[in-house]
DNA sequence: GTCGGACTGGACTGTTCAGTTCACTTGACT
DNA sequence: AGTCAAGTGAACTGAACAGTCCAGTCCGAC
């Protein structure tokens, strides 16, 4: 399973405790009611700390807003330990990978991210940037890498791996992610997960993968 | 090409001149600076029209809101003029619904009112149902029992037709429309488009065409 | 014990905004 | 001429909010 923002304790663990409970409440009230619904009053009560403290550590809203976005608050990293080096079962492994992106993507977190970004990607364009070299562009590159190997065993054909990679997570998300965004469903299940990774592994597959066996032994 | 809201003329053009400007000028900058930050000071201002007006016709901005989502203002449908009966020359046809809808999902407007779908979702459900099932919902259905002539004809072969349609519209956008929704990319041209649609009746056709010609004369 | 830095709590300023009120104008219809 | 509905413009209320200020507390270091 990728695991996510494990390397975020190693920098806060020894933070003061007052400015970590600003910061963690600055988050939670940030990506619960967006940018301008969050006042610094209830940022402060929040945190159970004063006013006059919480400017004392961050000199403005819109800083200490940025802070939480740019220096380990809200980044997250999907984190791909899921390419395996050796892939035998092709499918096996588009599934695992398929699954574990996309339940990433479709967390509460994940998508209250999305949502911010999106919404304040005027007012701070880096949010955007952000959430989206953290988290697709990274994925699509460590992807495209790895379909690359898979090329080279004659496991898949793809004559522009870093496209066939975009597809195989546009395909994921299908309808499910902008569904999600627009508040049209109930919290994906695990079911509704599997069901577009099936669904995707089997068209990805017909549209790369290699009909004829790999050279077997 | 596809044309869009049409429709809206023909209930619009009767509309009293200072109810059309108050609703004008509201659609406008609702789009452009998102629920929160358009205040009915500035609406009246850029309506022409008195404060006291405006609160005549709207009896708040919530109301103001909800009127211009609900009734004739925001909607505008992707008008699916363009599957065609008798399609001889699939890519062709293919190509076509393609440029067409991405042309129309990467507009400013569309993102603009996709941007405040997101924005508003907690607020305001309806504009992000509005949004989806005027927009990618229709097409998508359209597309589905278009797919179910080609496939009685033999010229395509899915055994999830609805599926087919999700994954043809999600690979038009590949990472274009989130990018885009992140103010990641200046705005797409129509070479950007062309690109995209290239790919994805590339990718379609390899997981969804018949290999075999449809039986010719 | 006392000094200094971090913190408190609450009062305060200035601004912005939704929504109201009112005395007044305008123009169409009778 | 008189009536009436629609609109005007400007002042106003009440609330929320960013950001400041300050008198006083707490606590560890020296």
């Amino acid at each position: 399973m990728g695991q996510v923002a494990t390397d975020c304790l190693k920098s806060e663990i020894d933070l003061p405790p007052k400015r970590r409970a600003m910061i963690d409440a600055a988050e939670d009230l940030f990506l619960s009611h967006g940018y301008e619904a969050t006042s610094m009053d209830a940022v402060a009560r929040q945190a159970g700390v004063s006013k006059a403290t919480l400017y004392a550590h961050f000199t403005s809203k819109d800083l200490l807003f940025a802070t939480i976005v740019g220096e380990r608050g809200i980044l997250q990293k999907f984190d791909d330990a899921d390419f395996p080096d050796e892939p035998d079962d092709l499918r096996a492994c588009l599934v695992r990978i398929g699954e574990c992106w996309l339940e990433f993507m479709m967390r509460p977190r994940t998508l209250a991210i999305y949502r911010i970004a999106v919404a304040e990607s005027a007012r701070f364009p880096e949010v955007g940037r952000a959430f989206y070299e953290n988290g697709p562009k990274r994925t699509h590159a460590r992807f495209t890498d790895w379909a690359q190997t898979l090329q080279d065993r004659g496991m898949i054909e793809a004559n522009d791996l870093p496209t066939a990679a975009v597809q195989f997570f546009a395909l994921l998300k299908g309808s499910m992610f902008m569904r999600a965004t627009l508040a049209l469903d109930p919290a994906a299940t695990a079911r509704d997960i599997a069901a577009s990774v099936g669904v995707t592994v089997d068209t990805w597959l017909r549209a790369y993968g290699r009909r004829i066996a790999p050279p077997a032994g």
